[in-house]
DNA sequence: TTCATTTTTGTAATGATTACAGTGATAGTA
DNA sequence: TACTATCACTGTAATCATTACAAAAATGAA
């Protein structure tokens, strides 16, 4: 499993004619491995564990080498921190109020954008939801019921 | 004019039960009669030239208040800096890639969720569309007929 | 080997935002 | 009028993600 995700990072790099260095290498099968968007310094954090001599900056620099390819894609859910996603297809992201936790999904729009942005060249479209996941709804209805114990 | 935006923005202060302080006033009086999606800091220089003793502080407070009581709704279409949208109906924004600017647009969605997000509770929905505005469209065109020329 | 180029590192800078402590204004009360 | 409590505002310092930059290490060709 982990050779083929690595096999298929440097497929990846190659195809856009850049060489698979040990470092971009690591980064991108990290990010094929984990499609949990995770943050510049979540995967600084990982891979650093192997390799110990690892700068941030080497992840900063590979990460923004991606993005300039179209291999990933940047996700700014999440105010603070940049997070990045191998999966380039179109899709949406929802984060949790509560547990911050964030899910894609991917019956994205069909918007009838008619003629409001007809003469405008659209190159990327985000779609960011907010909410409550179904666990935090749980929980919620949970302390509701409690609070209403103890008031009464 | 100016008197309709801040006799407005009173009124939109008392009615969340916040008093309407001189800062307040004049910070969300100014984003009412601007609605360009300024960043904090050019709130902050805007007002600085009336209020000569403003701290930047005092704009974040202001704002995060806002924020807080649905007064406004921060754009984060940006990647750097928070922008801030007096407009709190639902609408999408467009940002161009070459000269930055922001459009807001209203035909949104009707979204097919289906089942995918059918047991999440969605409160808010963002969306950041990045593109060519008409104007830079035309630049870019004008610039490849000179290069072309040139090559030829 | 030698040299040039690319990759990687480490440290310092940047810049938006927040924390915090102190100062000032305001309003209600005795 | 003085007192007090609360709230608004200011100024400075801290935080923290990201970027700049220069130097060191690796690579690859001649």
């Amino acid at each position: 499993m982990a050779l083929i995700y690595s096999e298929k990072a440097a497929k990846m790099l190659l195809e856009k004619g850049i060489k698979p260095s040990p470092i971009r290498l690591k980064v991108l099968t990290f990010l094929l491995k984990n499609p949990t968007h995770p943050t510049a310094d979540e995967i600084y954090q990982e891979l650093q564990k192997e390799i110990l001599t690892l700068s941030k900056t080497s992840v900063y620099n590979a990460l923004s080498l991606f993005l300039r390819l179209n291999l990933v894609k940047s996700v700014n859910i999440d105010e603070k921190e940049t997070r990045y996603d191998a999966n380039i297809e179109e899709h949406g992201h929802f984060q949790c109020l509560s547990c911050k936790q964030i899910y894609d999904f991917f019956h994205v729009p069909r918007l009838e954008e008619k003629e409001e942005l007809n003469d405008f060249m659209i190159k990327e479209k985000r779609y960011y939801y907010y909410g409550l996941c179904p666990e935090c709804q749980q929980k919620e209805e949970n302390n509701e019921k409690f609070n209403w114990n103890k008031n009464s």
